[in-house]
DNA sequence: CAATTTACTACGTAATCTGATATAGTCGCC
DNA sequence: GGCGACTATATCAGATTACGTAGTAAATTG
């Protein structure tokens, strides 16, 4: 299921979060999860680098560390500004799926 | 529809190449487009490197210019790719908005 | 107790995005 | 006939981002 021919997997920043909309969940569980639902493999310096952008905009927040696990957390300003892209996000996908099907079938 | 709170648009060459899934199409005509379905604009620099790094990657192929316009158009192996992608996004975004839905209605 | 999996940090590099800047033709309009 | 707005393309520098690698270390499994 991985996605060929891109030199890059798409967005980062929004798998994560679509990630967490699951629920609070530390760094390797965000890697499977995405791993799950996207078919893409986040490396280390990808998702926590993703993760420290994310907590500076306050789109995540970290909870205490349990054990040598650390949480993170949606915050509501997150849930709200993924929400809007992931309606974008869809509407451009529906868009495209059709006009590749109609001029490209 | 201007998407907030994030500091970059999202994946620009899934923009153009979605874009360009309605037909051959110039630089111009390209933001225009992308404008109208996604509801940001790329600037000049964000396109055209978009662009020469797909052709690079033969998923699209300018055509020649005609005027002062310069037309490109997806090719095949743009096509394929693109359709990847965006049932990988489509399938990704679905999944996020349930996820929102439930979880934090 | 060795190997694997889990979990994260730190670092460097390469790719990418973006805004600024430049050029130039066209169109309406006052 | 000059002015501004819009069309159209291009290039550059700077900042940001993506991503791999290497390293550390605890827990789990066989």
């Amino acid at each position: 299921m991985a996605v060929r021919g891109w030199r890059r997997a798409q967005d980062p920043a929004l798998l994560v979060l679509t990630s967490l909309a699951a629920g609070p969940m530390h760094g390797y569980a965000l890697i499977k999860d995405i791993e799950a639902i996207a078919g893409v493999t986040l490396g280390p310096g990808t998702l926590y680098g993703v993760l420290s952008r994310l907590e500076e905009e306050g789109f995540v927040e970290s909870l205490p560390a349990e054990d040598r696990r650390r949480p993170y957390r949606i915050t509501g300003v997150g849930a709200i500004a993924l929400r809007e892209r992931l309606q974008v996000t869809s509407t451009v996908a529906a868009i495209g799926l059709r006009r590749l099907g109609t001029a490209l079938a």
